[in-house]
RNA sequence: GCGGACGUGGUGGAACCGGUAGACACACAGGACUUAAAAUCCUGAGCUGGAGACAGCGUGCGGGUUCGACUCCCGCCGUCCGCACCA
């Protein structure tokens, strides 16, 4: 009598009660077991959960499972990255307020990832934008204010005069606003800045200790760290046009060796000597101001033309008085790079010598290619930018690049100008200091007060938490918190004077950054527990998508030293182990090729599919009419190629969805999701359903006495359960999870052909395979494997068990089969002793009646024996 | 422009340290069961030639190292990603 059909969405929430309520993920901080801390990046509840988030969450559970069962103390919590703009959008557009909307959002999201039977540890949950959360940032916050980690300072940012907020760089599309299309200004603002930069060096030095990182998120955050070694040189000014008050420029130059090619200064339009210059020269505000209107996305830098003017102003050669050079403003020097002054060297610069060359400045040769020859090396369009041998460069002729920088940074750090050196060696980085201030209202409001008479006061720790208003309005643009009739206006905490809040909140990275260490110790009175904290930091593996490669995680790696710094945490330094980036789901898209809908996009479900041979075709199921299929995409709603994991669970269940998402494309590259893909996998779940069911009847029953010996067949499963438990864990650890879901297919094959095997004495390793198969099938597919390991008799939770060793000596083979080549091509097979000797190989090789076909009696020069592994027959 | 990754059958992919390329799955074809279908099970298959045994070719392209290369080295081509007026 056949099994009845696998009903996984019948069944799946049965056992997520069970594990509920006898509470088997709950995790204790007093388990003396090893630790074990896998976390997922935490969702942004957004209103319903995608299958990214179903990627990412079944990794980490097949994880967690796993350690879990392996006999480590697993801490694998969730909770709600909970504040940002959306929320605001929507209480703009629907009339609702924001904490109510996305706490609804929560509430949807936690059912479905309840839905997804995730080993979690929900008691720990957090979420943002609860004063629970946010009121221990704001003192995180204060206490990096005492120690100079959090500063004010008037910077640029780009402003969205609709939306009336600043937006970060990622958010200017164009030159223009995301949300609103609007052209971003650039504007001056007084900011609240984390000084990141203070930990540049350390945090490029530490990524070589990040083993498990991926090289490539390595390489991205040293690349935007950006490190570079060079010099400050101060030049000495002078001419008609000189403002007063400014006798000397001082620029940055990785190049000092080129000195002696200098053939002009260029400065920021935005550099104080430029603005000086420019309050008694029309033109040249005129100039900066064109300067500041362009626009800062890649297609305008890329169109933008090398501008520049010259201010008169002239600047003396530091290692010549009788030299000088002219100052420009050039608009393509940034203010925040370096000192926001530079010497062009148009021979040895690409972009100096277009700028030489369009406004008739000199070109002299300084370096040129080791072995060429002084006399002759010119440069014409082409500057040469590379390492060799220094020319026309006085003092410095004849020495290498290295040596010259070397040489001219001891003179000019010897020598004086004023007071001071005339040069310093420096390093100089790319990153920027954190600008965290938004001027919005659904973030963690920041803890400071503006008080007309004591200046920036900080709120007691008394007075905190600074809580968000629930009566704040939504109708128009703007810092709904600037415009609240009462919420800013507080009395100084200094002074008792009349005074105003901040009205600038957090940017939501500042709650991202932190969220880690406080599932530690989710209920402290404090921000942190410190023994908590120590005890399970750090997370040992991380798991996310790669598009947090830079921000989320420098600044968390930045974060955890600020909270080390300010006794937050026991000097911890780097919060994550080891990092996973797992790659996007995607979908082929459909779209209408004729009619009055040409041009529209079709959701799969409005598709059908045909296969006609190897070709396929798509028709549209209200009309019949053929559409196009398109290229796979990342799932968007604006293609509208998404898959809603709800009706996945539905229909195949929770296990289906977890089983589809680990089969096939490795992990960390994109995988396509495909209706025959989610239909293989739940087939294979009914044959699993199947197989165990007839191992459960087939097999001897639980418990029997193991057998003295076995017969060949039995010893020949045994080995092949054994071994795929061995391989097993080994892909799961190396998160190559596809290819241990392959290695479950193959058990499940070889099973299978057990039981259809006559062979009588298989009935114990027939079992023992099963159970084997269900204890591998568990981190993947829980909920399946629970009600196997039911069917195969026991009334323990599967979630439970131990995970179970392979036995060595299964591992092993008496008898191996070794390829035999003649002169590297394969011939033949050769089956023999493992131990077989070196010379026992080679004679069996040769008689082998293949081999000495396509010898054709030539004379065997040389045979090459690895034992174990190959033959190799040169003739 | 700079930096990086990748390129294997019809498709997704596997191959640990240089040692039998194509595991496993999807799709496909043939067969069994069935009145039929679904479901399930069995079989086949890199390409070319051959009835077949077998032979030749084959991991983007061209070279190289090696007894032996998907794997290492050099040079191209293509795709994707990150950064980008960085002094």
């Amino acid at each position: 009598m056949a099994a009845e059909r696998y009903n996984a969405p019948a069944r799946e929430p049965h056992w997520q009660k069970v594990w509920e309520e006898r509470k088997v993920f709950l995790t204790r901080d007093d388990d003396p077991r090893p630790k074990y801390y896998v976390l997922e990046m935490f969702p942004y509840p957004s209103g319903r959960i995608h299958m990214g988030h179903v990627r990412n969450y079944t990794m980490g559970d097949v994880l967690a499972r796993t350690k879990r069962a392996q006999g480590f103390n697993v801490l694998h919590p969730m909770g709600w990255d909970a504040f940002g703009l959306p929320a605001e959008n929507a209480a703009m557009e629907r009339k609702t307020d924001p904490g109510k909307w996305t706490n609804g959002n929560i509430e949807v999201m936690r059912r479905q990832l309840k839905s997804m039977g995730l080993s979690i540890d929900w008691s720990r949950e957090i979420a943002t934008c609860h004063v629970d959360y946010y009121r221990h940032q704001q003192k995180l916050f204060l206490d990096m204010l005492k120690k100079g980690l959090a500063y004010r300072k008037a910077s640029r940012v780009n402003w969205d005069p609709v939306d009336m907020t600043v937006l970060a760089n990622e958010q200017v599309i164009d030159g223009r606003g995301w949300r609103s299309s609007a052209p971003i200004e650039q504007r001056e603002l007084t900011q609240w800045f984390f000084k990141i930069t203070a930990y540049a060096d350390e945090l490029l030095e530490a990524l070589q200790g990040l083993a498990k990182w991926p090289e490539k998120v390595r390489l991205m955050q040293a690349n935007w760290i950006g490190r570079s070694e060079g010099m400050l040189i101060r030049w000495a000014l002078k001419g008609k046009a000189l403002p007063q008050g400014h006798k000397e420029l001082e620029v940055y130059t990785t190049r000092p060796d080129t000195l002696y090619g200098a053939s002009f200064l260029a400065i920021a339009p935005d550099h104080p000597l430029a603005k000086a210059a420019a309050a008694s020269n029309r033109e040249l505000g005129a100039f900066c101001d064109e300067c500041r209107r362009m626009g800062t996305s890649v297609a305008d830098l890329e169109s933008a033309e090398k501008k520049g003017f010259d201010t008169g102003i002239l600047a003396v050669h530091p290692f010549d008085p009788k030299w000088t050079v002219p100052v420009y403003v050039a608009n393509f020097i940034l203010m925040d790079y370096g000192t926001g002054a530079i010497f062009g060297c148009p021979s040895g610069d690409q972009r100096d010598l277009d700028f030489a060359r369009k406004y008739g400045l000199p070109v002299v040769p300084v370096v040129m290619p080791k072995g060429g020859d002084a006399a002759k090396f010119t440069v014409g369009d082409t500057a040469y930018v590379d390492d060799g041998v220094m020319i026309n460069s006085h003092f410095l002729d004849g020495l290498d690049t290295l040596a010259a920088f070397e040489e001219v940074a001891k003179r000019l750090e010897g020598q004086k100008l004023g007071r001071k050196p005339a040069g310093k060696r420096t390093v100089n980085f790319r990153l920027r200091d954190w600008g965290i201030s938004r001027q919005r209202f659904w973030g963690c409001p920041i803890p400071v007060v503006h008080c007309p008479d004591c200046g920036v006061v900080p709120v007691p720790d008394k007075q905190l938490p600074v809580e968000l208003p629930d009566d704040a309005t939504f109708d128009r643009p703007g810092n709904p918190l600037d415009r609240h009739p009462s919420w800013k206006h507080v009395a100084c905490p200094k002074c008792a004077g009349k005074a105003q809040r901040e009205t600038d909140t957090m940017d939501t990275f500042v709650d991202s950054s932190w969220y880690f260490v406080r599932f530690t110790a989710p209920g402290a009175k404090t921000a942190t527990d410190r023994k908590a904290a120590s005890d399970w930091l750090p997370v040992d593996q991380y798991i996310g998508g790669i598009e947090h490669a830079i921000l989320h995680l420098l600044y968390s790696r930045f974060f955890t030293r600020a909270m080390s710094e300010t006794k937050h945490l026991d000097g911890l330094k780097e919060p994550f182990e080891a990092l996973f980036t797992q790659g996007m789901v995607n979908h082929e898209t459909y779209r209408r090729t004729s009619g009055n809908h040409k041009g529209q996009w079709l959701t799969p479900a409005e598709v059908r599919l045909d296969t006609d041979g190897t070709a396929r075709r798509a028709f549209l199921i209200d009309t019949g009419e053929e559409v196009e299929i398109g290229p796979v995409e990342k799932m968007s709603k604006s293609k509208r190629n998404t898959i809603d994991p709800d009706d996945i669970i539905g229909r195949y269940g929770a296990d289906c969805a977890r089983w589809f998402m680990l089969s096939d494309s490795p992990p960390e590259r994109d995988v396509q999701w495909t209706e025959a893909g989610v239909e293989g996998a739940a087939r294979f779940m009914q044959r699993v359903w199947r197989l165990t069911d007839e191992a459960a009847s087939r097999g001897s029953p639980r418990g029997s006495p193991r057998p003295g010996s076995f017969s060949p067949a039995a010893i020949e499963l045994r080995k092949a359960a054994h071994k795929t438990l061995d391989l097993f864990w080994r892909n799961v650890e190396g998160l190559r999870f596809n290819v241990a879901v392959a290695q479950l297919h193959e058990l499940a094959n070889t099973l299978q052909g057990a039981l259809a095997s006559k062979e009588a004495g298989l009935e114990w390793a027939i079992r023992e395979c099963g159970e084997l198969l269900v204890q591998m099938l568990g981190p993947m597919m829980p909920h399946l494997a629970e009600d196997c390991w039911a069917r195969l008799g026991y009334n323990t939770l599967l979630a439970d068990q131990p995970w179970p060793k392979p036995e060595t000596a299964l591992l092993v083979d008496d008898t191996i089969t070794i390829a035999v080549q003649v002169n590297g091509k394969r011939r033949d097979e050769l089956t023999i002793s493992r131990s077989a000797a070196k010379h026992e190989i080679e004679s069996a090789a040769l008689k082998l009646e293949s081999v000495v076909r396509a010898i054709e009696g030539r004379e065997v020069k040389r045979i090459i024996v690895v034992p174990q592994r190959i033959v190799n027959v040169v003739a």
